[in-house]
DNA sequence: TTACGTGCAAAATCTTTGCCCCTGA
DNA sequence: TCAGGGGCAAAGATTTTGCACGTAA
């Protein structure tokens, strides 16, 4: 993680472009395929590579929802996600900040540990799979 | 995940006691390590299909803190984890069931989704290391 | 007896990394 | 020029699985 200064790159670029433009939360897979339409022949480890870059930047959000995979966000303003269980798909849920900081200064007044920060994943089931089921 | 009598076997019996007794939601290779000790020839692959099968019949559960290793906890009471950012290490938080109901309560009323559940990690620093510190 | 369980090792995933060539500044 | 970046492939790390043998019921 050392500070050396970053030259601009072709393929870093339309990473982080690909990216912005794919509201899915997508896996370095999907990302990897999507540049590949672009940059035929770039290779994955220079997706993970830039894909880890930008994240330590915080230009990104890597997100862990359990399936084993990483996936990654271009949507850095506070929001949390939801993983409909029926579709897996991963949606965003953009929460008043004050209903978080509520709840984090609750749990601190239960907890002898100093709580920094809180990682969220809903479960539940999303509009479209509801409209399905009705 | 099909629905087959699962017979005795002194290896579950041992992996599920070692996890009861480890208070640390040990890793695999952390279970693996100790249940050898006992059974100096059980394999590696009978440690994750006996995790598996214990935590697919919801007798423990799978603990997924973002280190892209899978932890394991027995104790099946509601609660919460800490990940220490100091030292590391994952501390339980017993809350009030209310306060996680409250919260989603509120969460739904912010959202289009039918919120079934929720994963929580806080992050922060444990006791220990406050008192390091001070 | 007869499925289920195990040990072993190979395979499958996912991610990182070394090396040598390429390229931005 | 020259240090950072990329392609390629090998290596790592973690987890799953096929198979032949062992064992509970």
């Amino acid at each position: 993680m050392s500070e050396t200064k970053m030259r601009y790159s072709k393929q870093r670029e339309i990473i982080y472009e690909v990216l912005k433009n794919d509201m899915s939360h997508p896996s370095v897979d999907s990302i990897y395929m999507n540049v590949k339409k672009i940059i035929p022949d770039i290779s994955l480890g220079t997706v993970y590579r830039n894909l880890n870059l930008l994240a330590n930047q915080k230009k990104i959000l890597r997100l862990d929802i359990g399936d084993g995979v990483v996936h990654f966000d271009a949507r850095i303003t506070p929001h949390y996600h939801l993983i409909c269980d029926e579709c897996g798909e991963i949606k965003d849920l953009f929460l008043d900040e004050s209903l978080i900081s509520v709840f984090i200064d609750k749990v601190q007044k239960e907890s002898d540990e100093h709580i920094h920060n809180i990682d969220i994943v809903f479960h539940g089931t999303c509009q479209n799979c509801l409209k399905k089921k009705s």
